[in-house]
This record gives C-alpha cells, sequence and structure tokens, in this order.
DNA sequence: CTGGGTCAAAGGTCATACCTATCGGCGCGA
DNA sequence: TCGCGCCGATAGGTATGACCTTTGACCCAG
C-alpha cells in the first residue's frame, strides 16, 4: 500500500536524522516528491504525528521533533531503530528494559501459577538438546518461545507485550554473530532453573534464575562494546 | 480538531468495549453519524489501526480486534483505559511495572554517576516537608518529579518514557484516596536513600532503596482489592 | 454438491475547492 | 525610534465527488 512505504521511507529518514530536528516539511512537497496524493500523504503525517516524530503546524508545516520526544514503544519506531545505525543503542535500551522486566515477569509467573510451568520445562528442554548440538537458528526460536510465555504467564499485559521485542534482541544477537558457538552451559541450567521454579510456584527461585539470564546477558553486552 | 474528538469518542468506547471485538464499522456510517466527512473518519480509522485497536479489510469494512493485539503502551490507550472501568487492571498492571523498571532505573542512575544527585536529595527533603504537613496534593507532584528524574537520570529512553505514566498512577492514586492521611515514614526515607544512593554513586543501594517504595506501593495496592 | 464466474460493497487513491488559523511584514501612531 | 495592531499570503483542516481495486457472497452450470 502506498501509506506504508511512503511512512517507512520518511520514518527511517527521520530516525536516522537525514531529515534532522526542526525541519520542516509540506504535505504538497512530499505529495510531488513520492508521486502521490495530498490524501495519502496526510494520514502518513497523522501517524508520525501520533509517533511523535513530527507535529504540525498550520502556516508552517510539517516540523521534526527532537528524539526525546519520540514514543519510544512505538513498534515501528522500534524497528526502524533497529533496523538502522541506532542499532546498538537501541539494544542496548532494550536488554536493559529485559534485564528489569524479565525477573519480575518470572516472578508472578511462578506466582500466579498457570499450566505455564510443563510447557517451560519442556521448552527448556529443547533448548539444551539444540543448544548442545550447536544448532543456534533453532536454538534462538525456542528460546524466543520460552521468554514470550514467561512474560505472558506473568498475567500482566504489559510485560506480555513486550514478547515482540524480546524476539527481535535475540533474532538480533544471533544474527549478528554475538552468541558463543554453542550456548553457556550456565544459561542452560538458569533457564531450567526458571522452568522449574515456575512450576513449581517458587516466585523467589523464578526470579533469581531469571536475574541471573538476562544479566549474564547485559554482561556480555556491555563486554563487546 | 475534530481528529481527536472523534479519535476519543471511538477510542474509549472501543476501550470500554461498547463497541465489542468483532464489530464492524463503514467510514461512511461513522461519518453520517458524526456528521464529518470521509477524510476526517479515514485518518481516525488509521490511528486506530495503528493502536491495533481495529483492523481496515476491503469489502468488509473496519473490524475491531480483541483486547490482546492492542497497543497497550500508546499512551492513548493508556490515558483511555485509566479513565474507564478499566482503570483497576490498569493501575495494576502500571504499578507492576514501576516495580520492575524503577529499582533497575535507580541502579543504572546512581552508576551512570551525573548531576542528579543533588537534586534528588533537594526532591526528597522537599517531599518530607510537603508529607509531615499533610500537603498531599504538593506531594504528589514532588514525588512524581522525583521519579522522572530518576528515570531520566537513567539515561535509558525507554526508562524515561515511562515518566509519564507513572506520574500518572500516582495522580490517580492521590485523587482516588488511596493515600494516607500523611506518607508512610518509611516512604519518606526510602526516597531520602535513593537520592542518597545515587548522590553516592552506590548502586546496589540505590537500587535496593527504590525496590522498598514500589513494594510497598504494590502491597498497598493488592491490599486494598 | 462443487467449482467457477459475476456482481456489488467498501476501502484506497486522487483532484479540487474552500475554510481557517497563523506567521510575518508593513504602516500608523505615540 | 520603537511598539502595537492590521492585513495578506501560506499551509494545514475539512468537505466532496469521482474512479480504481480488492474481495466476500451469491448464483448458475456441470
Amino acid at each position: 500500500m502506498l501509506h506504508d512505504d511512503l511512512l517507512d521511507v520518511l520514518g527511517r529518514e527521520i530516525v536516522e536524522g537525514s531529515v534532522p530536528a526542526g525541519a520542516v516539511l509540506t504535505l504538497e512537497g512530499l505529495g510531488t516528491r513520492f508521486g502521490v496524493s495530498r490524501t495519502v500523504t496526510r494520514e502518513v503525517m497523522r501517524l508520525l504525528e501520533s509517533m511523535g516524530l513530527v507535529t504540525s503546524r498550520r502556516r508552517v508545516g510539517i516540523v521534526v521533533r527532537p528524539a526525546v520526544d519520540w514514543d519510544v514503544y512505538d513498534p515501528r519506531l522500534l524497528r526502524w531503530r533497529l533496523a538502522g545505525s541506532e542499532r546498538p543503542a537501541q539494544l542496548r535500551s532494550l536488554t536493559e528494559l529485559r534485564s528489569a522486566v524479565e525477573p519480575v515477569a518470572a516472578r508472578l509467573a511462578a506466582q500466579r501459577g498457570s499450566a505455564a510451568g510443563d510447557e517451560l520445562v519442556e521448552l527448556a528442554a529443547r533448548m539444551r538438546v539444540l543448544g548442545e548440538a550447536g544448532r543456534l537458528a533453532e536454538f534462538m526460536v525456542v528460546d524466543a518461545q520460552f521468554h514470550a510465555l514467561v512474560l505472558r504467564a506473568s498475567r500482566n499485559e504489559m510485560f506480555a507485550a513486550l514478547a515482540d521485542v524480546v524476539e527481535e534482541v535475540l533474532r538480533g544477537r544471533t544474527e549478528h554473530g554475538l552468541m558463543p558457538p554453542r550456548p553457556e552451559p550456565r544459561a542452560l541450567a538458569a533457564h531450567e532453573a526458571v522452568a522449574a521454579a515456575v512450576q513449581a510456584g517458587d516466585s523467589p527461585g523464578a526470579e533469581a534464575a531469571m536475574s541471573a539470564i538476562v544479566n549474564e546477558v547485559s554482561a556480555a553486552l556491555t563486554g563487546t562494546e
């Protein structure tokens, strides 16, 4: 669709800074530049405005806003930043967010019971098999499922909504060769510990084990910088 | 502006469930119902779509999506839920999010130095004065400033972006009489401890002290339910 | 009963016209 | 000379109406 293309192009340009904060666009200008009607440019601008990337003012035009005003939880913005030169900074932010959220999510998951425990145990077992075999791509998929399930089992929709983000982080790590050829045995053990703790309803244990996982990730990240 | 009004009305209706998931709207229907042109309804629908509240399909119309698909970090959605019958659930989610994020933010704030420590000490002192005088409204404002500053000082934009949310939670608590007539002395002391720890660069101390604050809040919340 | 074709409904896009809020400059008066 | 207020040009805001494109649903033939 025309909208999506234009939105993507403009979004990336702004995120990358090739259209810097303070720059002024006009609906007509964009329309002629991209060969679309004002109907389209208007709707795209509305979306960008709703993400805090721009603000539209009569008699002036569409003004690009500074990065501090951006709605950093918007999924599209997240994707743009992950796809561009902002990637390292974005990954750092997200990893810190994970290190905050996931232990608490694990605690809540253990506390609020649910049948997720069994499934987590199973996923952890598959992670061990795939990990020890060095099948990193498949490992990453299951890893993402594991974390997504913990987040969902926390029964907090704001935690659950981060599942996609976590998957993105894991995928990024794998695709950029930031993973060791084989996952750390400690990491495998920690996943199993989380699963067991959730299954047993041991909330402090779940929180501690998940802390171990995300802290190791943080350490690895800061180590490579 | 026409957009904003219509967006607000429709958003609230969907969030409240008076337009349930699966319901189908049409651009023309909305246009005639609200007396606006298709230009307006289209742009509103695009925004709702970008929040995950609806999805538009040709030949069918605009279909309302189930709550699990909503983009729960969208500020507008947050406001709608806080303003309606979803308020208690939303406050619970947000409080849990705070209890995850704020301790880590405090740790990072202490770690990444910055001049925020002095300012935090000052804010904590003002909180004590206002709190002991029972001036709750003013207390809440300074409290919000305190937490916002910690989040910003963490130098993580995703944490910083939660400042508004925290303020909303605090305001909600105060306006709904969920605060004791005078803040707990322990809470005042904990704020001072956070400030001192950040100032001293004591990251474990800052994390622990902030944990004490948010855990007390969580306990109070679950206690009233 | 099944498969394909036809039709109509509703969103997607475009062009145009007019309204309206503003920014900036110009001119008048103190 | 300086300041205030009026005025016009500009660019977004809204309304229409036309046409395209996709696609769900119905009907008919095999």
